[in-house]
DNA sequence: ACAAAAAGTTAGCCTGGACTAATTCTGTGC
DNA sequence: GCACAGAATTAGTCCAGGCTAACTTTTTGT
């Protein structure tokens, strides 16, 4: 979606928001934790303004928008979720694990994440005490796998393993446009009840892996 | 170490090395292969034959030099163990772990990548099958934590998590240039008797995980 | 054996994101 | 109320790594 350096650069500002509380962030301490010179700053902002992440005034100081506090609210919880399950499941010294997860943070898809979140069982505070931010509420696309119970949902992508695959996912209705419910739900990842106009189904990862859904609203 | 793009042509190139047997890699394949325009290859190739990773002459293909494999290994190395971890510990669906490891190799570093190894038990091949380059003969730097019982070894670097743990360090005689060798290690990870001239030590990660070391030749 | 197709390369251009040097604004001390 | 230190910005450059268009070399089919 963005860049390495806008991420940074969004998640710089918003631990600068939030450590130094009220007002706007001076390019100057951006320029010291980004490590890079002050006119680099400073043609970043502009760009940034541009598309709508920051609201920035000449002399005034930067401030993120509703956009960009999004955005890098997402990449500070992927950083913290990361720095839990490298010191958790990799047994890494905690003091070694920022620049690590600085790096990891970029690469993970929103599905890693998740199941990562999921994994590391819904951490609330990272290593080091800080809170990991909870995940933005999903309006969007989601894998069925992860659909509520009772909501009704539209499906708007199917993957497949190959031609059958493709073909069994057909026979159970699962098309895009096809409104689905979760009725039931087995527990620890069990299989799960579909319905589907008036078919229910019994599945499993087999099914709910591969077709994603949009909520109704 | 390298830029990303860098990884990349030369993972490829291995990769088709290996796929189509014998003789150089053709410039198109590789075009195809990382989906850039044919002239973008031409120009990567002139860079990547300046810095010794390839050998190429114009209109002749292009092969791996001994350095530009060595990198390349390493890169499918991290590259399926993260698949095989995408796939074991996050259960994502096999068909989907390649884009996901495709990001994830350039982040990781060397040390992570051995923790995940180690994690993992030391898998021989990826979810696909395929089997995993081995780890290098670690000739170079390593954490005194991953020192083999009996081998003679150099520090080279000794990290810590404050004053009073440096000077810990210290006291036990890790500086820069002590000869240590590991003379019993507890399983599990478990502690570890350091002999260093005619002391002995039993130790755990709060100093294993900071001392780096070389072996002795 | 040679023309046409395919493969590869050169030339020239563009964008993101950095840099240094020079300039302009802001706020503080007197 | 003003001079000046320090913060911030503008101007101009550079490099990596892409691209298209035009040209050259190699391969292939007859």
């Amino acid at each position: 979606m963005f860049s390495e350096a806008v991420e940074n650069y969004l998640t710089e500002i918003l631990r600068l928001e939030e450590h130094a509380g009220r007002g706007a962030v001076s390019p100057s301490a951006l320029a010291d934790r980004l490590a890079v010179a002050r006119p680099s700053v400073t043609g970043m902002l502009q760009r940034l303004a541009d598309d709508d992440l920051v609201r920035y005034a000449p002399y005034r100081g930067v401030r993120l928008t509703r956009r960009g506090r999004r955005t890098a609210r997402q990449m500070l919880r992927r950083h913290r979720l990361v720095e839990t399950f490298l010191v958790r499941a990799l047994g890494m010294p905690a003091d070694r694990v920022h620049d690590e997860a600085h790096r990891w943070e970029h690469a993970l898809s929103d599905d890693a994440v998740d199941r990562l979140d999921r994994w590391l069982g819904r951490p609330e505070a990272d290593p080091h005490g800080t809170p990991i931010p909870a995940a933005p509420p999903s309006r969007g696309q989601r894998r069925l796998a992860t659909l509520a119970a009772g909501v009704r949902a539209t499906v708007t992508m199917v993957a497949s393993q190959g031609p059958d695959h493709a073909a069994y996912l057909r026979s159970l209705g699962l098309a895009p446009g096809a409104v689905v419910t979760v009725t039931e739900r087995r527990p620890f990842q069990g299989p799960v009840t579909l319905t589907i106009g008036d078919h229910s189904w019994i599945v499993g990862p087999e099914v709910t892996e591969y077709v994603s859904v949009r909520e109704e609203t």
